[in-house]
RNA sequence: GCGAGUGUCGCCAAGCGGUCAAGGCCCCGGAUUGUGGUUCCGGUAUACGUGGGUUCGAUUCCCAUCACUCGCCCCA
């Protein structure tokens, strides 16, 4: 029993095989593939790039960048030395980002400046459903602008991704952080009304009352919800206490969502548990994830920047939570052709694997090729032909290609459908357009 | 950090104090050494999470511990 386990909160994601399905398609790893695929093509068709930032960074672009006062920050950070240095695994993606924006001078570049990242990200909590210590993120940036729209086209975008996954059923929540200027006041404003009801507040809600009041109102605790729920609490909470500007921004972002018929409910108590965060908020959750609903998190960041040490930067992103989002997906069938080559003779197999893999030139690529996918494996086991064959079925082929030392003297293959059983055969050069012409099977 | 639940072969799953470790799936071999997925036969596995305790006897009862799962906090 003393066999290496993986570390708590971490998932193995496994290839699955046809004969032996994975048990929850959540660690099949064609899903995540799947959703890697059509994430990046549905970002790269509007505009965005992809940036790779490292896994680890200086623990204090976290605590500078993330803020001081979150739980990221104070308590689920894996922070290790080495030297002199303190480094610690991205819980986030935003901040590496920000710091490579600053680094190499992307700051130059034509604005905006479109990104976006995927990778691991690691948080040290307690995991259940929908959370994990080493878990995965796909986030996008856009920087240099600070008009609404693009807080708007950046939810478009998201939304986009989520129709392309076949996601149904999603909320989108947002809510007003207000500018610099209304915060601080705000805030002043905070601390003056719950200065009275302190002593009835939870412990963490004390020391948010000192580093974050905002992120109060995001209390579950009953007895704050208690006194969150009083009238006069609530009328402070309805308030737009926002400065006229950003109101004014944030009925632009409000208005375009309803222009794009974009659903979305405003929710004075969304804050969001990162500091960074100025004017507009947003988190799209589902009812199909159990406690963990939030798929996707983001909004304005138009001060990180600059606290970064950057040029002062307007910018908006937002982040997924791939597992949440693999939970969700409603991966389409995929039509796949593939061929099993039973044998006698490994080498010649091989020459018709690379007949059918191979480089194929421009003018041989037909419309109905670039339909299917096409694959080939060649039998490795040596063993008699009925082996061969029963392995080919047990592998998921959909066809066996047979090839022994009469069919290598005509220059033939035996082509036989495994799933009709039938057998017929074909020269060495139109085997491609035969199998590419027949029936292609479903495959999840 | 705090609650709750669960822990029998790779997976599913019986047994709940007395020949105790079924069964199914998967895997491997054979019937079938140039034609499979059906069928039949056979085979592999250090499987009762770990450590104590109760008992004449513990997989079954108790305690502890560990692991996993779910929830709180918070977030993706």
């Amino acid at each position: 029993m003393d066999n290496i386990q993986r570390p708590k909160g971490t998932q193995d994601i496994l290839p699955g095989s046809a004969g032996a399905p994975a048990h929850g398609s959540l660690s099949h790893i064609s899903l995540w593939q799947w959703i890697e695929a059509t994430a990046r093509q549905q970002l790269g068709f509007a505009g965005y790039q992809e940036i790779r930032t490292p896994v680890f960074e200086s623990t204090e672009l976290f605590s500078r960048g993330v803020g001081e006062s979150t739980d990221i920050v104070n308590k689920e950070m894996y922070t290790f030395e080495k030297g002199d240095r303190s480094l610690t695994l991205r819980p986030e993606g935003t901040a590496g980002v920000v710091r490579a924006y600053i680094e190499n001078g992307l700051s130059r570049w034509p604005k905006p400046v479109k990104l976006y990242y995927a990778g691991p990200m690691f948080r040290y909590e307690r995991p259940q459903a929908g959370r994990q210590r080493q878990f995965h993120q796909l986030g996008v940036e856009v920087l240099g602008l600070d008009n609404p729209q693009v807080d708007v086209e950046v939810i478009a975008t998201a939304m986009r991704l989520f129709t392309a996954l076949n996601i149904p059923h999603l909320t989108l929540q947002i809510n007003n952080m207000g500018d610099e200027q209304s915060r601080a006041a705000f805030r002043q404003k905070l601390q003056a009304f719950f200065k009275p009801y302190l002593s009835q507040l939870c412990e963490s809600c004390q020391v948010r009352f000192e580093v974050n009041p905002f992120r109060m109102l995001d209390c579950k605790e009953s007895g704050c919800n208690h006194i969150y729920q009083q009238p006069d609490c609530q009328s402070l909470l309805q308030e737009e206490w926002a400065n006229e500007e950003s109101q004014q921004a944030f009925r632009q972002v409000c208005e375009s969502l309803t222009a794009l018929g974009i659903p979305f409910e405003r929710n004075h108590r969304l804050v969001r548990g990162l500091d960074y965060y100025t004017q507009t908020v947003f988190e799209i959750t589902s009812n199909h994830l159990g406690a963990q609903n939030a798929v996707c998190g983001g909004g304005r960041y138009n001060q990180l920047v600059e606290t970064l040490g950057g040029p002062p930067t307007p910018a908006v992103g937002w982040a997924v939570g791939l597992e949440r989002l693999a939970t969700l997906v409603q991966k389409p069938a995929v039509s796949q052709i593939k061929a099993y080559v039973v044998h006698d003779d490994l080498p010649s197999a091989i020459a018709l694997q690379q007949r059918l893999l191979g480089e194929t030139s421009h003018d041989e690529t037909s419309h109905e090729e670039s339909s299917h996918e096409i694959s080939c494996e060649v039998d490795l086991s040596g063993k008699g032909f009925g082996k061969q064959l029963e392995q080919a079925a047990k592998r998921g082929a959909t066809f066996a290609l047979i090839l022994g030392a009469q069919e290598r003297e005509n220059k033939q293959v035996q082509i036989k459908n495994l799933t009709t059983g039938e057998v017929s055969s074909c020269d060495f050069a139109a085997i491609k357009p035969m199998l590419l012409s027949a029936k292609p099977q479903s495959a999840p």
